[in-house]
RNA sequence: GCGGCUGUAGCUCAGCUGGUAGUAGCGCCAGAUUGUGAUUCUGGAUGUCAUGGGUUCAAAUCCCAUCAGCCGCCCCA
């Protein structure tokens, strides 16, 4: 038997109707940011990801599903969206499009990890990118926006259980930031021999990753070690303090963390991520940052700072599903169950007057009305309607409804308005 | 890429220390006379016991490998 490969998977109702429902809620909330859609290439030449995303990341050096092409170029499937919009960004010149440039995207990355619950190879993202401003003001309002896409989908924002959790940082600018790197590496020369195994090969590797470490005895050590916000710079301090007032002004609940960093090198001055409790280890429901210097990595003759963020949308599900367990089960309104020829014959035009009046309509291939009603039922269908030749020669429909089990014989005309009295 | 656990009907599983699968539950299909579902009764279908090797007279059961899933690590959404 063929099978989907590994760490992809087929989305299957009723689980797909969650899909519709997050996507539209996410829609929802950028139309009235003023966001607007942006469709990228699936894939991409493999250089723009090892320029925007970073040579050293191990996205880049061990998670990309690239090839070469006939003609020898590298090419990528993408393993996120930013560089791409970046690419396109600086290729149609949207710079001259005046204000903030304001775009969302829902679309399947590819990234070969092993897969685990809530990580798969094949994943998908709704994100957003807010591009040609560096104000703070646009941080806040991106944060604004991600949790309100959140609320949207029914989750809290409160940290116990079932709520989610904003966490919100700076990593400083190409100013400060080394001077941070250079005290932490001092720090972790003497510190890291006490450590455990892992962040003895982090503080050479990727010291930033020390910060997060899980171990219960290097806490104390990680509590020593110099913080990011002690090494900000005026501009990224005084950066930072901002968004956070405006978080404060709109009552959004966040909480600082200096251990939290980012993976990818584009980030700079605020990160920021949200975690959900019913995800496990893999626990991060979305995260994002800005990327002031991105552009000009990707060539770019005009500046373009910008800030945008992406959620996990297999992990967001996962939230929403664990959230509400029996979600009302979208099925059909009426069952038509034509018995007979003439019956089948009507069945169809009738059928079709329903559906152009909005109602869903499902009709019988069966011709035993007792078998009918049964799959009826078990779709849970809110009505029957029995059509056979007593009501043909009558001219009247007889409309059962299945919570009910109540039926009544109506005409044509009462259908309609009967279906939606009480949908 | 590394480590641990798991893999029996569509689903949830039983199958003890090897003798070649279960009237199991749910679901599915059919019937209990001719146009009425949800309860009930009766009957039925379905598995190369994940795949490939090995040990054995004999393996779903032991061993090895592979694949897949889950959990954790690395890393990250």
């Amino acid at each position: 038997m063929i099978k989907a490969i590994k760490g992809t998977r087929d989305i299957l109702p009723p689980a797909s109707a969650v899909w519709n429902r997050v996507e539209a809620v996410a829609r929802e909330v950028f139309r009235t940011f003023n966001y607007h859609e942006i469709r990228t290439p699936i894939f991409e030449e493999t250089s723009l990801f090892a320029r925007g995303v970073g040579e050293d990341t191990d996205i880049v050096g061990k998670e990309m599903y690239t090839w070469e092409d006939r003609d020898g170029t590298s090419i990528t499937l993408r393993p996120e969206n930013t560089a791409s919009v970046m690419r396109a960004y600086i290729e149609h010149r949207l710079d001259q499009i005046p204000g903030v440039k304001k775009f969302y995207y829902i679309g399947p990355m590819f990234r070969r990890e092993r897969p685990q619950k809530g990580r798969y190879r094949q994943f998908f993202q709704i994100g957003a990118e807010a591009i040609g401003s560096d104000s703070p003001i646009v941080d806040a309002e991106v944060i604004e926006m991600v949790v309100e896409i959140l609320k949207g989908c029914g989750l809290k924002p409160v940290p116990e259980k079932d709520g989610f959790h904003l966490i919100i940082n700076s990593v400083g600018c190409p100013k400060c930031r080394p001077e941070f790197m250079n005290a932490l590496r001092e720090k972790l020369a003497t510190l890291a021999p006490q450590m455990c195994a892992d962040c003895q090969r982090r503080a050479v590797t990727n010291p930033l990753r020390v910060l997060d470490c899980k171990v219960p005895e290097d806490q104390v050590h990680i509590d020593t070690l110099p913080s990011i916000l002690d090494h900000l710079c005026e501009e990224c301090h005084g950066h930072f303090k901002i968004v956070q007032s405006h978080l404060h002004g709109r009552g959004i609940a966040y909480e600082v963390r200096p251990r939290l960093v980012r993976g990818l090198d584009y980030y700079m001055r605020t990160t920021f991520e949200i975690t959900h409790g019913a995800l496990g280890a893999q626990n991060s429901v979305l995260g994002g940052g800005r990327y002031d210097g991105l552009a000009e990595s990707l060539d770019s003759k005009v500046p373009a700072p910008g800030i945008g963020f992406s959620i996990g949308e297999d992990r967001l599900v996962l939230s929403v599903e664990a959230m509400s367990a029996s979600e009302e089960s979208n099925t059909v309104d009426v069952y038509l169950a034509p018995m007979g020829d003439a019956a089948d014959a009507l069945a169809g035009t009738l059928a079709a007057e329903l559906r152009s009046a909005g109602i869903s309509v499902e009709r019988s291939v069966d011709r035993k009305l007792k078998r009918a009603l049964e799959v009826a039922n078990k779709m849970g269908a809110r009505f029957a309607l029995i059509l056979g030749d007593n009501e043909i020669a009558a001219g009247t429909y007889l409309l059962k409804d299945m919570a009910a089990g109540e039926q009544e014989s109506l005409t044509r005309d009462q259908l309609i308005a009967r279906i939606r009295k009480n949908s």
